[in-house]
DNA sequence: AGGTACGTAACGAGCGTTCGGTATGTAAGG
DNA sequence: CCTTACATACCGAACGCTCGTTACGTACCT
């Protein structure tokens, strides 16, 4: 039976934390095993420990980075519907510092992400992911008559605006990241509720064009 | 007198080639010297020449990549108004191959950008710069009545809208790099007339909340 | 004893950068 | 018109560094 010491989970716990740590302030790029061995004040020989290769921590780090994601504290959703949705943008802007950082690694990994064909796939993923967390909001605000078009309204039509709402998300995350001071959270809010009045309101009855 | 042979600005140019080349299939993360310097087959101290730092040919190529921006063919431009916001946000989408390169060069350069203080600055700037060329196109497609708002709307309103713009359209670029086959050009251009239709919509005549 | 958990040290590759050398041109002097 | 002087253009090799990875040694636990 192997010894399990210190308990080797927890000891990969601890990398993943020196992993966040270095991928916060210096971005995938800069995302080297001497970089989290110094973080966390060990040698680099104790990473390959527990982690048999640069890409596997890369994958790792990966994770972490959905991990926290998904662990993140939330604020309440108030209810089905348009404010639900709300609460969800709201939770996905770099609002806090926390929000950005996330945020932050985020689009760090996106370079490498481009560049492998395995990482893009999971990013397409990731997002395929969020679209599918964004359309139960939709099909409610549109049972609630929040949203024009009924309950039946066509598959690829609440798939297609789910793919806005999310683009307009990250959109505005991005910018909100270079430019934090232009885009302070009172102008993301405010953005955010402008975007989904314009949602709400009714169309006009023909589409302009194709 | 200097000698000026062979003309200096040629060979930067061709040197520029090389550089988008290298970018267009390696992204920021793999822009090398050797790289640079084997795509266009020459030494790297050739690059040293034109380029006395990496750096300096890393602010270059971000230069090429706005030059390749702005100098890229454009569709017509319509008349005023939404129909040339219109055209303007399918001039930024991935739609062919050309811009996929583009903005795929783009995107994988916030890494970098997001890393180094003075960089990110740039890209500040630049998104700066594409808020405004948005705008005018919504003030035309206000004075025209195609969006709610007279021409005297809040400036700060219009600003607004014109991050939200490019929110979306920038937002729609990444889900699109990331899964083009989801994306394809059509769906990419019902998605824009989609967005476009809902800004056209009379909102209800309160905000829902702050 | 033997396997696990490290640290230490080194390897080879690739990086940005530097340096010396060799053409190749213009400019000046006889 | 040839020569000398000098700057530019570029190559090839090397330097110093950092990277991922490997090998080896040691302490500890069972």
């Amino acid at each position: 039976m192997p010894p399990a010491r210190g308990d080797r989970d927890a000891r990969r716990e601890d990398v993943s934390e020196a992993v966040w740590r270095t991928l916060a302030d210096k971005g995938f790029g800069g995302l080297t095993l001497r970089a989290v061995a110094a973080t966390m004040g060990v040698s680099t020989g104790m990473l390959m420990h527990y982690f048999p290769t640069k890409h596997a921590l890369v994958v790792h780090a990966l994770d972490v980075l959905e991990k926290r994601t998904a662990d993140r504290p939330r604020r309440d959703r108030p209810a089905e519907g348009l404010a639900a949705l709300r609460a969800t943008l709201l939770d996905i802007l770099p609002l806090a510092p926390d929000d950005t950082a996330r945020n932050r690694v985020w689009v760090s990994s996106w370079d490498l992400a481009l560049a492998d064909g395995d990482l893009g796939a999971d990013q397409a993923d990731r997002y395929a992911r969020m679209r599918s967390a964004i359309r139960p909001h939709l099909e409610a605000a549109r049972r609630l008559g929040e949203l024009p078009g009924s309950a039946d309204t066509d598959r690829a039509d609440t798939d297609q605006l789910a793919a806005t709402v999310v683009a307009f998300a990250h959109g505005l995350v991005v910018q909100a990241l270079f430019d934090p001071e232009r885009f302070p959270p009172a102008v993301q809010t405010s953005m955010v509720d402008g975007f989904l009045r314009s949602l709400t309101a009714e169309r006009p009855t023909r589409a302009p064009d194709a």
